[in-house]
DNA sequence: CGAACTACTTGACCTGAGTCAATCCATACG
DNA sequence: CGTATGGATTGACTCAGGTCAAGTAGTTCG
């Protein structure tokens, strides 16, 4: 029964740690499975939520537009992430847009059925207190990049990021770097100087989307503003 | 007896609806009651975070820094509103300092009392989770505001969220206009010189402290930016 | 294989807004 | 009262980074 596949995917669901076998297996039984092709609207920032989603392959971008365009994505979530958890429990329309980045598969949780299942399971509510928790914490950060810092401090953050992530001075750009520049908050052509204002210094070397780092303490000293380009 | 008075507290506090008699006895049981003055350091972004705050009179500003000294104010938390929170379900960290804007009383919810309680009180861990929802719908405001809009776009909407709040065209600011700079993600420079530009275009009147909106159609133009001052 | 996309890069230019410095103003206080 | 203190304003200047335009390159598809 499919049923039982998915409740194996929810198990390696951070979110849903901790949680005994009825509870996974009612969760299973609410939720509801979706295939979406590359670059599909998921929902826009202003539509009525009825539950929210859960990334069981693929992965998708969180973003705000602006009246001219421009675009800011907030989040890209990957497998086991969840998102538009915030119509759930207040308000009830999902504050920003939702696409896919690649083909994906997702999972929907209803939202009433989800609160009922919440009111009957503390551990539950108790990650979901976590969660949100930690991405308002990623939102102070975002706030505080965008407000305090200049473009090159955020992308030598960025790097940081992805290198501790991965362990090593090397690794590969996650999104094309159109796209970067949106999660960064600026443009292509801005990230495209500032990349190559980085690799005439020696910071780091890049070749398409790999990036190495070649001076890690220079790279500290861009991330915290302390150095100009 | 004291406890008797601050269970008064609570029940006029949006956090705690819905909560039982012996729940919010219990709640005032652990509350910790602390008294500061103007400009006084509750926390450090960074300091080890034991427990959340909730404001019982005055108001309290939460900003993060930067290297340079600039100061990005994320919230500011009046009666009834409660911060730090972020603290007591993921990491243990405040992620951003507090400071108190005026002489203010304050509340104290130690972490581990909070969360036993929070386990056997569904409602209370419901409200908390829409408590946490709105503060994030709020940071995908400030995130689109600081990334999408300019300083005037940014300026307008804060003045229509200020009528829109009072209902009627004129309101006082409730921030000397050095915070409200810092609020808005600008220096008061800035905020002097687009105030300046809105008076003399008509679309705006103000008066210290005292704004009044003259062009209602105009500012909410302004702050659509969809026309530049 | 060539056309059509789309991502990326580069140059020239412009402007929003920050920095620095001087001054003004109001309230608090000895 | 005069003076100190913190906020607010104004002017002159600078610059990070966005806009516009052109050109390159890698990829998909008929």
């Amino acid at each position: 029964m499919q049923t039982e596949k998915i409740v194996e995917i929810l198990k390696r669901v951070d979110l849903f740690d901790g949680l005994d076998a009825e509870s996974l297996s009612i969760l299973a039984g609410i939720a509801g499975k979706m295939r979406m092709d590359k670059g599909q609207t998921i929902f826009w920032a202003g539509d009525e939520g009825k539950g929210f989603y859960l990334v069981r392959s693929g992965r998708v971008k969180i973003f705000r537009t602006s009246f001219s365009g421009k675009e800011q994505i907030l989040h890209v979530f990957g497998f086991g992430e969840a998102f538009g958890e915030v119509a759930v429990f207040a308000g009830d329309v999902f504050p920003a847009s939702a696409v896919t980045l690649e083909p994906s598969e997702l999972l929907f949780f209803p939202r009433d059925a989800f609160r009922k299942l919440l009111a009957r399971e503390p551990e539950l509510a108790l990650q979901m207190l976590a969660l949100l928790s930690r991405r308002l914490r990623a939102f102070v950060n975002k706030v505080d990049e965008l407000s305090l810092k200049e473009v090159p401090a955020r992308l030598a953050s960025h790097f940081l990021l992805l290198a501790a992530a991965g362990r090593g001075d090397s690794f590969e750009l996650d999104l094309t770097k159109t796209e970067l520049s949106k999660y960064l908050g600026t443009i292509p052509e801005t990230l495209s100087r500032t990349l190559k204002k980085m690799e005439k210094q020696g910071i780091i070397s890049g070749n398409g989307a790999h990036i190495e780092i070649i001076d890690r303490p220079g790279l500290e000293e861009v991330a915290e503003g302390l150095v100009r380009l």
